[in-house]
DNA sequence: AATTTATTACAACTTAGTTGCAATAACAAA
DNA sequence: TTTGTTATTGCAACTAAGTTGTAATAAATT
């Protein structure tokens, strides 16, 4: 089940994805709204809105979950899948709006792929 | 530093493999030997082994480490990337000997990539 | 056989996330 | 506005996967 009823702490989640463009991990909430809610409850709001199509999740190189606001998905499926890029660097990480495409692979029917790109952003390269 | 010496749970590990053509996950490598030897040995000795180029590590959907054998790796780096397939059914996982085109990210230098695929394997798709 | 030191087992620890449950607070109905 | 229902929350305890420190052990060299 997804979210029934607007509370301080959705509100705060959802806010928060909106004033950021990247992904921001499940740690890093937990961290910035320690004295407002508890980490059970960051876990599972952020669980509820994945499951309405608001949020989409994945893992990172360390298998660390990090959360990120979806693009025309709804409680009906999330449909909007595409790689990720995580910086060596400063650690950001952004979804990337790119298509990749994976050839057929023989005796296995696959359904998704999760693809995790690692390098140095911008703002990195910049600062060597 | 890699292995130095042939230890008993080197040839075992080492041996798990030569007759896996398939990769394993830590845990299960555990499983197996948990009357031979301790977790914190396992652990030490895959990551010495993929230290020396002889096996690969990467992480599945669910953040669980995995081990499969490299293929012209070296201690002075691996080179072999590919995909990897896990079965949504039986859970198995295989290293894919495919090319993935990765395109040109705008904004970012790209190293590496780290590529899962899920679906149905050929075993499962018969008992249906 | 003696020596050196890489390797091991063990226990204790860490980190990320999950679970059960009583207290609380949305929110709809009266 | 007050009341009633129940979704949500905080808390503490737990789980799972992996890591660390260290004394004892066992490869491999002399
Ligand atoms: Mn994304
Ligand atoms: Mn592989
Ligand atoms: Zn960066
Ligand atoms: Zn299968």
């Amino acid at each position: 089940m997804g979210i029934v009823r607007k509370t301080k702490s959705v509100e705060a989640l959802l806010n928060e994805f909106q004033n950021n463009s990247g992904a921001i991990s499940a740690i890093e909430l937990i961290k910035r709204f320690n004295s407002q809610f508890n980490k059970t409850t960051v876990y599972r709001v952020l669980d509820k809105l994945e499951d309405d199509g608001i949020l989409h999740s994945f893992l990172d190189i360390k298998g660390i979950k990090w959360y990120a606001k979806c693009n025309g998905c709804s409680a009906n499926g999330h449909l909007d899948t595409h790689p990720h890029f995580q910086c060596m660097d400063c650690g950001n990480v952004d979804c990337l709006p790119v298509e990749v495409h994976i050839p057929k692979i023989s005796n296995r029917e696959v359904f998704s792929s999760q693809i995790l790109l690692q390098g140095i952003c911008n703002r990195c390269i910049g600062s060597s």
